[in-house]
DNA sequence: ATATAAAATTAAGTTACCCTAATTTTAGTC
DNA sequence: GACTAAAATTAGGGTAACTTAATTTTATAT
């Protein structure tokens, strides 16, 4: 016998396009090796082998897309991730920014009873703490009905539900400025294109950049305006 | 760049090693390769990938041992898995000759904060389900004083504290026959050599076969006798 | 003291997963 | 439609972690 590819490579990459795929199908392979911090090479390589699993498909110089097989295990994944979250925040009161690292961890390191009891125990949440979709034991993620920020208008209220884009940088620099799902913002000033996005929040006095200059396109979404 | 040794496999050795310190030592490349299911060669290679940093010595043809910071980071280890045993049996309500397996793999995923947060949680437990101390943040383990069920005589009783060899496969055939930490056992019955050791509980009809059967030496460890 | 079984080690070879450098394909511009 | 920059792919190479087979060392029995 021989080493066979590992159950946690397979699925840090089947997570990524996941995620990926929600903002373009099928997803480049440059987007994946960024995500995954490796050289264009080893995520062709990679792909190939998710491929020959049937997890993936592969067109080339196109992309690649998750199979129904492939996402059901991304979703899995997901579930795992986010039920962490919920647990490393609400029962061992971790900081909201810093759960995204701990939980990446320990997804691939969950049995399936480990999964359900935990689910069980945090009474099945909905959503994880920064506010995205938790998919069912069966692999089902409800589809939110996002509106981007980008759509707000100057004058325009707006619930913050989600930061779709998790990374510990971007959340611990939302965490500092006041952007927590469940805050209500007014959309004060936009700034132009050439810079960051900028937003002003109600009763604050520094502008925040958002979006364009972390994560290349604006990534937090929110329930419809409510003013 | 290329890839490093890995921080689970790492772990994982210098767990192996030390637990099984505390049986012989230094400890033998064939006791490490059937712990680790591997190969002898695998073992060697990977003892020396671990003497080349400084976690253990290799004596050669003689065997291996922890050096200081091994065994710290060994206790480490050991201090994850066994409050993570806590929680998936406290916390979870999953079944005590389940939750070893589990706790193996969320032990190498486990981040500082988050052990010390499970800690607190737990209100700092003393011993694992299965009876075994539980290290502390700084890694020191206080020494069982351990009286093996075979120096008990016929007519003896005594209480299970531990388990101290963890394996499913154990610790189920341990629990189907009512063998749990805290139990007072009187022994009734010794079975000569040839066999396994037998011992006979309280009240039950069916002789128990214990130790030499499944880990080639008497493993379950008691207080001293009261009878 | 020598023969021998068992354990340890070395030798040679495999796959997973990564890299850089070179090449090919695509997409967009003039 | 040819030119070009960027993305994708292939080529070639490396280490980690494993394997089996062959060899060496140790322990043991006669």
């Amino acid at each position: 016998m021989s080493p066979a590819l590992t159950s946690e490579t397979i699925e840090m990459y089947l997570k990524s396009i996941c995620e990926l795929e929600t903002i373009e199908s099928p997803v480049a392979i440059s987007q994946l090796a960024q995500r995954q911090s490796v050289s264009s090479p080893a995520v062709i390589e990679m792909v190939k082998r998710l491929a020959a699993k049937e997890l993936v498909t592969h067109t080339p110089y196109k992309g690649v897309a998750l199979t129904v097989t492939g996402k059901k295990r991304a979703h899995n994944v997901l579930r795992r991730h986010r039920l962490w979250e919920r647990f490393l925040v609400d029962v061992l009161n971790l900081p909201w920014e810093n759960v995204h690292d701990c939980a990446c961890r320990l997804e691939h390191a969950t049995a399936p009873a480990v999964t359900e009891s935990l689910a069980a125990l945090l009474q099945h949440p909905v959503r994880c703490p920064h506010g995205n979709p938790i998919p069912d034991a069966d692999g089902n993620l409800p589809d939110d009905e996002k509106l981007p920020l980008a759509a707000l208008e100057i004058g325009q209220s707006a619930t913050l539900v989600s930061v779709g884009y998790e990374e510990t940088i971007l959340l611990d620099y939302l965490s500092r400025r006041g952007f927590f799902p469940g805050v209500t913002l007014t959309v004060e000033d936009i700034a132009p294109y050439q810079g960051p996005l900028m937003v002003l929040i109600e009763g604050r006095e520094q502008p925040c950049a958002l979006g364009r200059e972390i994560a290349g396109r604006v990534f937090v979404t929110m329930d419809s305006g409510e003013g």
